[in-house]
DNA sequence: AGGAAATTGAAATTCATTTTCATTTAACGT
DNA sequence: ACGTTAAATGAAAATGAATTTCAATTTCCT
């Protein structure tokens, strides 16, 4: 049983038919596949990627299908879009509440999420400062994980 | 007498001269009108805004050189790429000693800089819970700035 | 089942960024 | 100053991810 970040998948099956209906959109047998996919997966993952994996076993799903179904999951509130240095649009599976930072390896390309509520309070006391009301933030830290760290050391 | 962050702008074209000069590059007419007019601005500026503003008084300097000047002072160390949330690549004059994170208005759009030495320090301590070396890192606040904010609050 | 409205997927479009290439220019030695 | 060589320039083309278009298909509701 996969348990992700924010709940388990079936939980946020019914979240997105939820969103779905209360919006007048619909339920298909693609938004499902891709769902259920993305939502297990718990990666930081493209679009382009996540076409890859659901084509693998789905080749009538398009690229424009998973590229929409994405963006839907975003505004439904279980996926986060992040894009990181490389420029690339990705998405996590993430409930609305959920908030995290990220350790990003330039050598590997490894992804660490962290949360630090101290961090969070600054940010809010710094903004404060000049009347400014946070809505969003981005803090990303780009360097050399504890494996590239070390093998770095060792040459 | 413009100042600008890290020193005036006659410093830091000796600098850039400096540069090229070690690398084997060339001093030309139009690097030095780009660079001019790019270190007294301060903004944080985009390559075809850069353009513009260049071209208005030398119609034969084309977008191409301008872009490519851009990249060069980011690499000479006289300038900064910075990518906020529109994904527009900018640049602003900055020496590299220097380093700031900002603030960006998601209603007018204004950018605010700021520096915290514990917010640093503080970035610090939480990747060295995870072993991490950080090399750069990226800091931005979105939300709506004192003006907005008070604007916004009496509708 | 019938019909309106949304969805799908291939292809086209957009748009910033980057590359190509023929021509021009700067730097250096003579 | 002159010639040589390598770098720089600028117009145009290429790139590539993100987004839009549109005809065909599917879902949802009565
Ligand atoms: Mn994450
Ligand atoms: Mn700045
Ligand atoms: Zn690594
Ligand atoms: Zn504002």
């Amino acid at each position: 049983m996969p348990q992700t970040k924010g709940g388990n998948t079936i939980d946020r099956k019914e979240k997105l038919k939820a969103f779905l209906k209360q919006r007048g959109f619909k339920s298909t047998r693609q938004r499902d596949i891709i769902a259920d996919e993305f939502l297990k997966s718990g990666e930081h993952i493209t679009a382009e990627e996540m076409y890859k994996k659901v084509s693998r076993k789905h080749r009538d799903i398009g690229f424009t299908t998973v590229y929409r179904t994405l963006k839907l999951l975003a505004k439904s509130g279980l996926a986060t879009e992040r894009v990181f240095a490389d420029n690339l649009t990705r998405y996590e599976p993430l409930s609305a509440e959920d908030h995290h930072d990220h350790l990003i390896c330039i050598n590997c390309g490894s992804i660490t999420e962290f949360e630090d509520l101290k961090l969070e309070r600054l940010q809010e006391k710094i903004a404060g400062e000049f009347g400014f009301r946070i809505v969003t933030h981005k803090m990303e830290f780009y360097g050399y994980c504890n494996v590239c760290g070390e093998r770095q050391r060792k040459k």
